[in-house]
RNA sequence: GGCCCUAUCGUCUAGAGGCCUAGGACAUCACCCUCUCAAGGUGGAGGCACGGGUUCGAAUCCCGUUAGGGCUACCA
């Protein structure tokens, strides 16, 4: 039998790191085992829906290379099933009837211990109508979940309550129609968070009275309930309360490879390095594996692994990646709220390139890119006052530095490793050390006390520019002469 | 409250009764390298929640306690 897995998410909030995780390991599962990986967007909360989620979840697992064989499905397409099934569950005497309201049941329940409904209606043979709900008549027994995950967990029937299947207005309700859609859709394993082992016995009872009432008799799906991912304060990641949405990370300059690795190691380890490649994670990953308690998902581990798949780049790959915040013209997406620090016309990919080497090794997120490179692209680059004011304006040797660099600079060739040279001889003749002299230089070439490295940035800059910049400098620097 | 899940460095984890003086990664600290910043290298600090069993032997198995979490909807 082929391996059938869905990622069956609800549009209700930004796709978020939680339920990209579980799309994650049921992707991997499946191309492992060869199987199929299905999409259902399970849209039956009409009030909540949102058609821009929809399109979030597409994009967001597009964006992670998360390939679906069969869907994207919307459970809404599927209404007709579900009632179908609902009536024949009641034909078949699994359901009742039930005109209690909601104030009702929590009424009568005042402070009673046993959770949820009381079975009021259960045998009252309610007529049913437009104000009647149904429910499953729950059996008496136990019923017992076997988890790959977690081993075997038992549940008293007794305290399952008869939980409503269909709604008053004819709306079939989440567990009904998930257990249809899974049927229907033949799925063998069912891979989610642990929030949901607690639905897990009432979607058994209902898969099984399913099987009984219309058939075909079919197994029950393995169940892998995920350890949930946390927020700091240990609770469950909110779409609502906690900046995790998937999107969010693409539009910092992660990299779609860095962010699934490190996904598969929040509640799974592979053997060996933690930095795997994609082929490798699909091949190693074991449902058994996956460990059991919950992760917190720690952004400076990600950035971390991050860093070190950007260096990974070819400097062609680096290029293109970076080109929605370098050169947006040119790039196949955009970064929400983002704006290159210089106009469109002063940007010169030659000069671009020939610095991108050396960017390439510092940066950790794309998003760091433009900062490092606006010198290039700028006239005037914004300055940083206070290194501005350490190392030209309030330094007393920052003159004599500055009018050794012009006139050596005026001469040199400009080419790195000449220049290094070139620099250290003069940064002797002035009795001083090489991290010292190229402070103010750097100071008044790019704005900034950190960058790329110093020689490459002059080359690309250019002679006739680099003069400019010191000579402008040389006019506010500090100095010892009157 | 009830049911259920979980418990190894700050964080993510390795650990399937002796290989554990508990390993790795990130973060952190120190040093080295160095034109700034990164990267890299070396080293340090840092953990089995607690209490009982079982066993010759327990991070590992059992029980209890404590703590955290999930669910407890005519949401998913």
């Amino acid at each position: 039998m082929t391996t059938r897995v869905r990622f069956a998410p609800s549009p209700t909030g930004l796709f978020h790191v939680g339920s990209a995780r579980s799309a994650l390991f049921n992707w991997l599962f499946a191309r492992q085992q060869g199987g199929v990986f299905l999409l259902r967007i399970e849209d039956t909360d009409a009030d909540r829906n949102r058609e821009e989620w929809v399109d979030v979840i597409i994009n967001s697992m597009q964006w992670l290379g998360m390939d679906i064989d069969e869907g994207p499905f919307r459970q809404s397409e599927n209404a007709e099933h579900h009632k179908a099934a609902v009536e024949a569950l009641y034909a078949a005497g699994v359901l009742y009837s039930c005109a209690c309201t909601g104030d009702e049941v929590q009424a009568r329940k005042g402070d009673n211990k046993t959770p949820g409904y009381d079975g009021h209606c259960r045998d009252l043979n309610v007529a049913r109508s437009a104000t009647t709900a149904l429910r499953f008549k729950v059996p008496e027994g136990m019923t017992t979940v076997h988890d790959v995950i977690r081993g075997t967990i038992e549940f008293q029937n007794a305290v399952i309550d008869d939980f409503v299947v269909a709604k008053s207005s004819g709306a079939v309700l989440y567990n009904m129609a998930n257990v249809v859609d899974d049927r229907a859709d033949r799925i063998t394993h069912v891979i989610r968070g642990e929030d949901h082992i607690s639905n897990t016995p009432k979607q058994q009872l209902i898969w099984e009275a399913l099987s009984k009432a219309t058939g075909p008799d079919l197994p029950l799906p393995v169940y892998a309930h995920l350890p949930l991912l946390v927020d700091a304060s240990r609770k469950k990641l909110s779409k609502r309360k906690d900046p995790v949405s998937v999107e969010l990370f693409r539009d910092q300059g992660f990299l779609a490879d860095a962010f699934v690795n490190f996904l598969s190691l929040l509640g799974w380890s592979p053997k060996g390095e933690e930095k795997v490649s994609r082929a490798e994670l699909i091949s190693q990953f074991t449902l058994a594996e996956v460990n059991q308690s919950p992760a917190f998902f720690d952004v400076a581990k990600l950035t971390n692994l991050n860093g070190a798949y950007v260096r990974e780049l070819s400097l062609d790959d680096f290029i293109v990646a970076t080109l929605p915040w370098i050169d947006p013209k040119n790039a196949s997406w955009s970064p929400a709220d983002f704006e290159t620090p210089w106009p469109d016309d002063r940007f010169d990919a030659e000069r671009y390139r020939a610095i991108a080497p050396v960017v390439q090794e510092r940066v950790a997120l794309l998003s760091e890119v433009p900062a490092m490179v606006d010198f290039l692209f700028l006239e005037n680059p914004p300055l940083d006052e206070a290194a501005w004011a350490k190392a030209v304006t309030g330094d007393a040797d920052a003159g004599a530095i500055l009018d050794a660099a012009i006139a050596c600079y005026g001469e040199a060739t400009f080419d790195a490793e000449v220049l290094h040279e070139k620099t250290l001889s003069f940064t002797e003749q002035l009795g001083m050390k090489l991290r010292k002299v190229q402070a103010p230089i750097r100071v008044a070439l790019t704005g900034k006390s950190v960058g790329p490295p110093l020689f490459e940035s002059l080359v690309v800059v250019g002679r006739e520019e680099v003069l400019r910049r010191l000579q402008a400098a040389r006019e506010v620097a500090g100095s010892t002469a009157p």
